[in-house]
DNA sequence: GCAACTGTATCACTCATATAATACGGTCAA
DNA sequence: TTGACCGTATTATATGAGTGATACAGTTGC
């Protein structure tokens, strides 16, 4: 069963964005595997305090991205095999250092120096 | 007068705050100082391409901040000294580099890979 | 078979963002 | 002083995100 252990939606973002993201990554990060099961709407909308129509939102999204099997009446389940992970995490890694390289350029932030916040703020992120 | 050029708005965050960002991040990194301009709410708005009331909300908002002065009939100016820049630029370097560490370690990237990355597309990065 | 789950669908509602169209009064330079 | 520009305010409308409630049909395990 994926766990959404430490999800706390802070960020902005839609919700429903938030937990695509939430999964996107543990499948990159290979905590999330071929077969494992997603909780369904219900329990998962109850456990994070919003509405089961978010998670459906997300869940359905997932279907479409074709990372996620779903069955009416059945649990839904994630499909994965070698080629779709790596896909998933290079996308995923490659987007993300991209906007965030981007952002720091614009601030002013020199090459040596966005290192050197890498390697600063790197063992002081605590939350997982 | 502040510039606007390569100001894309394609973040999928609110319009108002991409401009504010947009100026905190001139701030940051020296390229708006005191006493400068900022364009007027219906030529800014006219640029864009958006409403003037978006852009109004972003100025009213730096305003509260501190950062800029608005007087009624005149234009709008930006009101700097040393130390609100040198904040202005930690706050805002340290958010972005926090998301940046967080993000790349949801993903599965390690601290090494995270600075290979960094420097990979520090270079590729163009658009301003 | 039946009960307890599951996914799916629909409707009405709130809220923030953004647009659109005006209007009013202050500032500033020719 | 006057006209062009400025900041500010108001009202109405549209859209997307999220909630809340409810309903229906498919599956699974006992």
């Amino acid at each position: 069963m994926i766990s959404f252990e430490g999800f706390k939606p802070e960020d902005g973002s839609p919700l429903y964005y938030q937990i695509l993201r939430h999964i996107r990554r543990g499948i990159a990060s290979g905590v999330i595997v071929d077969g494992d099961a997603l909780p369904s709407r219900r329990v998962l909308s109850a456990t994070l305090g919003i509405n089961p129509n978010t998670v459906q939102r997300a869940y359905s999204e997932l279907e479409e991205e074709g990372l996620v099997s779903n069955r009416s009446g059945a649990k839904s389940y994630v499909v994965l095999n070698a080629d779709t992970v790596e896909r998933v995490r290079r996308e995923l890694i490659e987007s993300e250092a991209r906007t965030l390289v981007g952002s720091l350029k614009k601030t002013g932030v020199t090459k040596d120096g966005a290192v050197e916040l890498v390697e600063r703020f790197w063992e002081e992120e605590e939350e997982l």
